[in-house]
DNA sequence: TGTAAAATGTTGCAAATGCAACAAAATAAA
DNA sequence: TTTATTTTGTTGCATTTGCAACATTTTACA
């Protein structure tokens, strides 16, 4: 995962940040942060901790439609925020730097020395983010829950397939990740248990096939 | 949707391709684009006509992962087309400007007048396709065929809600677009029409709600 | 350390959905 | 225009899944 200041050295990131007039925000956890931001096209930077960004339906359920972690970007370019149905809660305390979309190519900034490897780093951030909402689509758009599961499993065993890995979320939020009903999910896994396709130890998971 | 080379006049835009060392081909209809092009990364821009991501599971089934259409990008670093399932095919006549991922920030580009439109129009551009992503993984995480309906009928009212609207794709299309069967899909929206929530024509819709 | 909150495990049941297997209509191609 | 291909329409049936309603375990936090 690329970093938006890779390769830029903590002065030049200052100066970038001063004159892009990025503006950092700390916010505790569990608050609404867009009640601030509804003006211009702005990238947000999650320099540390989570936010979410959540859709409550008419019904009163609620579907995760992305989660933010550190290092990652996310936008009023990127994301239908300015739906009234979506909010962005942070899930932690959580801290959050803010570069109007504007500002990106000021007439100062295009001068700045480190200038070129920020606008790399944002293009290729940005391709990063298609990138995972490409695999989480693959995900969604397997037709079982099994199947749902088995390309997850493959995706965490990496390109290497390691036979053994333990997954970086809850059950609970696997589930809304893979828009299955978590206790039929259980179901399933338990399902893959006794058919002999996997073993369990808690979030680990052990690969037999 | 933003054009790569939106205000930037042709005499530029040739200027441009050159120092990118842009490449244009053109590829006629059914054809595995990705044959000639696993080496570096790379930015593809359909010049005109459509492609297709596919997926072909172990039991013979394909998955529609991604469309793109004329305007569009997409490229190694926003698709998992390095993977061996996965097949990018041209749904009819294709043109494609291929970039290298490397050239975009070359010594010689940097110095080019319209360099910053350009990065200003590739970033609002992959902005829109992570936004576009969204859209989808909207509609894939409602738990019914009826809400993936509703929701993608809500989308194609637009922000005015217009009551009528003509759907771009075909029924078999939009079914896999949602990821469920197709006439699951014809019978849920049959229960719609009875129910008296929509009425439809051929492509049109009309909402009654 | 004790208590509250979150995560996990389990199961019956009704409803939603995929699948198969067609026929008919509409488009595209030769 | 004729033929081939694609899209659309329909329905029975088995399976999958969501949902509700719990008990239990684990984790967070005051």
């Amino acid at each position: 995962m690329t970093n938006l200041f890779e390769n830029i050295n903590d002065k030049n990131i200052e100066k970038l940040k001063r004159i892009l007039k990025a503006n950092t925000i700390k916010y505790p956890k569990n608050v609404n942060i867009l009640s601030n931001v509804k003006r211009d096209d702005f990238i947000a930077l999650v320099d540390t901790g989570t936010v979410q960004l959540e859709r409550s339906d008419y019904d009163g359920n609620t579907t995760i439609i992305d989660t933010i972690s550190q290092g990652e970007i996310f936008g009023s370019l990127t994301s239908s925020i300015k739906n009234e149905e979506v909010s962005c809660i942070t899930k932690e305390e959580t801290q959050i730097t803010f570069i109007e979309y504007n500002q990106i190519t000021n007439d100062e900034i295009i001068k700045t020395d480190s200038y070129i490897l920020f606008i790399k780093n944002l293009i290729k951030l940005l391709s990063e983010q298609v990138s995972i909402k490409n695999s989480r689509i693959e995900l969604l758009t397997q037709k079982t829950t099994r199947d749902k599961l088995l390309e997850y499993f493959k995706l965490q065993a990496g390109p290497i397939r390691n036979k053994s890995f333990t997954i970086p979320i809850t059950f609970t939020e696997l589930a809304n990740y893979l828009s299955v009903d978590r206790s039929a999910m259980t179901r399933e896994i338990n399902y893959l248990k006794e058919e002999g396709f996997i073993k369990t130890n808690g979030r680990k998971i052990t690969l037999l096939y």
